[in-house]
DNA sequence: CAGCCGTGGAC
DNA sequence: TGTCCAAGGCT
């Protein structure tokens, strides 16, 4: 059932009070001190499908490193990575690179203001690019993420799912409806900043939110129920074996293919399974065909689950110590002295893991 | 369009 | 311990 729309004088007053409280509440942010394009643009890729608390520590080291989108664009592909080590959807960060090399090239080091323009560079999508448009150049291009949505949605009591077509689209139209004009980058930046810090999904706080006069799920006591979340599914189960080499104070990692799960990061040679087993004598066979190793695994030392978007991985960690290494390496696979493991960019279970062998061998 | 891509935090 | 979700994009 959809509602009127809000009239001109209603539409006029939520605008000027959510202004006024962006005004008076809004975070500091770094890339909110002068709007740059280039740090706006960083912070996005970072926000996506990520919290500012969590982003916030890698966006500073990010941009202690590289200041500008020239530095990027010559950058070595493994510092990129390692600065975004624990951030996660690697695929961002190569989609950075290409980016910049693109602006670099193709429009003279200067970010397109255009939405259109903007659609076209990889890693920036509808949201993103109405979000650079609007935040970094004012311009009143629209905007619609989770927090948009749920606001929106709450304000205007749309009960049906916000992932059906229709309501998307009724959406993206009362964003852009609602924009001042000339106030663009402030009332996206309000909607957005509402939604993280007062309209919560859960136990959001109405007494606080400046627009509650005009929300409906708020007049009529549907707050917890607006938006409706989706079914959820039940991530799948699987089983991986690590075999944690060590020969002449080096341990043996492999680099992840691309277009894969955790794209470009090193881990251990390791394989993997839907069931646990005979995962072991996997491993030992692997380890003879791809490394021209032929051991026999000692007992798991350690186990941990790695939790991702479709599974819940149980991931076991098998020692051996070599006296003389195998094949040689090659690009995908590389002895790393111990002190030097801290340059790979790993996947932060493997990190945490490693941690903790480390801590173990010294005593 | 449904599935894929990470991780940490809240509850 | 389990579940849900977060400033999405791409295939």
């Amino acid at each position: 059932m959809k509602q009127r729309d809000l009239n001109a004088n209603e539409l006029e007053d939520l605008q000027q009070s959510l202004l006024k409280w962006f005004k008076e509440h809004q975070r500091k942010l770094p890339w909110r001190e002068n709007y740059e394009p280039y740090q706006v643009w960083i912070s996005e890729i970072m926000l996506q499908q990520t919290q500012v608390k969590t982003m916030l520590p890698f966006y500073r080291r990010w941009m202690e490193a590289l200041p500008g989108i020239r530095e990027v664009a010559e950058a070595d592909e493994e510092l990129l990575i390692k600065l975004w080590e624990g951030l996660g959807y690697y695929r961002r960060v190569r989609n950075i690179r290409k980016t910049a090399e693109m602006i670099c090239n193709e429009y003279g080091g200067q970010f397109p203001e255009q939405v259109a323009e903007l659609l076209k560079l990889p890693g920036i999508g509808r949201y993103t690019a109405g979000a650079i448009a609007s935040i970094a150049f004012n311009q009143p291009a629209p905007i619609l993420d989770g927090n948009v949505t749920r606001v929106l949605c709450r304000v205007r009591k749309i009960e049906d799912p916000p992932q059906l077509g229709d309501v998307g689209k009724e959406l993206w139209r009362l964003a852009e409806a609602w924009i001042p004009k000339e106030e663009a980058r402030n009332f996206n930046q309000a909607l957005m900043e509402l939604g993280a810090t007062v309209c919560l999904p859960s136990s959001p706080n109405c007494l606080l939110c400046p627009i509650r006069q005009h929300c409906l799920a708020f007049e009529l006591g549907k707050v917890e129920a607006i938006p409706a979340s989706k079914p959820g599914k039940v991530p799948r189960q699987r089983y991986r074996a690590c075999a944690v080499i060590r020969c002449n104070k080096k341990l043996l990692f492999s680099k992840r293919l691309e277009n894969s799960l955790l794209e470009g990061l090193w881990e251990f040679p390791s394989v993997e399974s839907d069931t646990k087993k005979k995962l072991k004598g996997t491993l030992e066979e692997h380890l003879e065909r791809n490394y021209g190793i032929k051991v026999t695994l000692g007992k798991e030392i350690h186990q941990l689950e790695h939790r991702y978007t479709n599974f819940k991985t149980r991931v076991g960690f098998y020692p051996v110590t070599l006296e003389v290494p195998g094949k040689k390496s090659n690009e995908t696979t590389s002895w790393v002295e111990i002190p030097k493991i801290e340059d790979l960019a790993l996947p932060r279970p493997y990190r945490r893991f490693i941690e903790w062998y480390l801590e173990q061998f010294r005593n």
